[in-house]
RNA sequence: GCCCCCAUCGUCUAGCGGCCUAGGACACAGCCCUUUCAAGGCUGCGACAUGGGUUCGAAUCCCAUUGGGGGCGCCA
């Protein structure tokens, strides 16, 4: 009985070899102008998966809803997804000058559910020809009262099918003779099985969802349809969404099935929530990707850090780059209960990764920054300066942000930082070991062999070591107790400035 | 009200019946390193929601309860 079953498996392997498609995997947010850190995560999982399978990322906008979709609303959605580094292979074209609504990207466009509307209204249309689905009548009104009567006797608040079995010709009179009607698709009186990618199986009995509209009666269409529309004819093979999604698979499933096509996999990730455990909104603080970008974290972070919420390898790593993603990642992997998006451990990975970068690489992040903090300062100009500079900063950089804070307490020179400062440097010791220290300072070799002889030497005259020696010197410098290390600071102020501080 | 999902340290999570007196990371505290502050290293604090089963054995499987979340629109 063995050999048949290797037999059978070996079987499915090559016809599922021979029969595995291209992966089709797609981002559908609504320009809202910028990105939700929620819609990033999404977006990741599916880029991810696309990456990692040689798959095609589609993007599409779902605006439906026309009022929020404007050309500087998409734009800021698009900037966000890129600066995050989601490139994508089908859909609007982002850049400069560019119209994202005229120029698109892909052959199973277009990709703005505003202008895909004819689809939806053929769509529905063929189904009502063929019975699938039906006009329905009923008023705005009438379908209030339903609802209100429904919940005062405790019954579903579903349609109650008042217009499903009007005869053809009847529907076609009162249709001709100019009355509005939506088109409700009517659900078939049975189960529905989901065999999601993460959750497993969900089942939906049979009776637990009315008959509802896909065409309201201005023509537009309703979500669940334009969805499924759209994910069917653009081929999509694997929806990964949030969890708020997961009860619309069951209309979805029946509009597959409408329209006579297989359902693409599902996986369907939670919510991410704020620190009170609600779902992450504005009042909890900064939403928006593009806000975090503004305060100073990196891209990579950011992706590292969404992608550890809500998905894990199985192991203990913490730390991976985005091609360390692409390897590991598996949809089987996204996990299933909720998480709190938690800032302090994403300054953490910050850290991580602003550490792990090399210097030549965070110089032009962090060059913009520094010349904006300190416009007039020449040395930022010197390519040798500005490496030194930004290579003892590096260890004490949280965020790009901090980049000017930091080198600006040992950079530019200033007056003690407080009291403390202050009586550092006015003992008399410390006066002494200032001018004799400038004094070696002139005539040794100013690399770092050089000043340390020269502070070993200015030591010895001024009859002060460990604490005693360094603090000072610190202060009559920088003005400041904490910095960089000392040999560090010296060796971008250079000898010049270096003494001309001491002597002040 | 009906339907669906979820449940391990404060937070993110590992765990998929014996390796668990539950491991890692963030945060917090202490120590070490160090001329300072960071960074780094070490140590500590700290969790299987509750109640029933199943099993020789349960964080792991099943069922209830509780708690959280989502949906039930001519919103997306």
């Amino acid at each position: 009985m063995l050999f048949p079953m290797v037999m059978s498996k070996f079987l499915w392997g090559a016809i599922l070899f021979k029969m595995s498609e291209e992966i089709r995997v797609r981002f559908a947010p609504s320009p809202t102008g910028y990105l939700h850190v929620g819609g990033a995560r999404t977006a990741l999982f599916n880029w991810l998966w696309a990456r990692k399978t040689g798959g095609k990322f589609v993007l599409r906008i779902e605006d439906t809803d026309e009022a929020r979709s404007t050309v500087e609303s998409v734009n800021g959605m698009l900037h966000d997804l890129k600066w995050l580094g989601l490139d994508w292979d089908e859909g609007p074209e982002y850049g400069e000058g560019i119209d994202p609504y005229k120029q698109q990207k892909g052959d199973k466009g277009p990709y703005f559910q505003s202008q895909r509307l004819e689809i939806y209204q053929k769509i529905a249309h063929e189904l009502m020809d063929k019975g699938i689905a039906y006009p329905c009548f009923c008023t705005d009104e009438e379908l209030e009262e339903k609802r209100k009567k429904a919940e005062e006797e405790h019954r579903s608040v579903h349609y109650d099918g008042t217009c499903r079995n009007l005869t053809k010709e009847e529907a076609q009179k009162r249709i001709d003779a100019g009355e509005p009607y939506t088109i409700r698709v009517r659900v078939p009186q049975k189960d529905y099985v989901l065999e999601d990618e993460v959750r497993g199986r969900v089942e939906w009995k049979a009776g637990t969802l009315g008959d509802f509209i896909i065409l309201r009666s201005s023509g537009m269409p309703v979500y669940n349809f334009c969805v499924v529309v759209d994910d069917a004819l653009m081929g999509i093979t694997h929806v990964v969404r949030a969890e708020e999604h997961l009860t619309n698979t069951h209309r979805q499933l029946i509009l597959y099935e409408a329209l006579g096509m297989k359902p693409p996999r599902f996986s369907h990730a939670s919510l991410i929530l704020g620190p009170d455990k609600s779902k992450l909104s504005k009042r909890h603080g900064a939403t928006s990707v593009g806000q975090y970008a503004e305060e100073g974290f990196l891209p990579e972070a950011m992706i590292n850090f969404l992608a550890l919420l809500g998905w894990n390898e199985g192991n203990d790593r913490e730390i991976y780059s985005v091609k360390e993603l692409i390897d590991c990642f598996e949809l089987s992997h996204i996990s299933k209960s909720p998480g709190v998006f938690d800032k302090d451990k994403l300054m953490w990975m910050n850290g991580q990764h602003l550490r792990a970068m090399p210097v030549d690489e965070l110089i032009p992040l962090v060059a913009p920054l520094l010349k904006k903090a300190m416009p007039d300062d020449k040395r930022l100009d010197d390519p040798v300066i500005l490496h030194k500079l930004v290579e003892l900063i590096q260890v004490k950089m949280t965020l790009l942000t901090d980049a000017p804070e930091v080198a600006k307490t040992f950079f530019e020179a200033s007056e003690p930082e407080n009291d403390e400062a202050r009586a550092i440097i006015e003992t008399e010791k410390s006066k002494k070991l200032f001018e004799a220290l400038a004094v070696e300072f002139e005539k040794c070799d100013w690399v770092r062999e050089g000043y340390n002889a020269s502070i070993k030497a200015a030591s010895k005259i001024a009859e002060v070591k460990g604490k005693d020696l360094y603090m000072p010197i610190r202060v009559k410098i920088t003005g400041s107790c904490h910095g960089p290390e000392l040999v560090g600071i010296l060796d971008v102020l250079g000898r010049e400035e270096t003494i001309a501080r001491l002597r002040k």
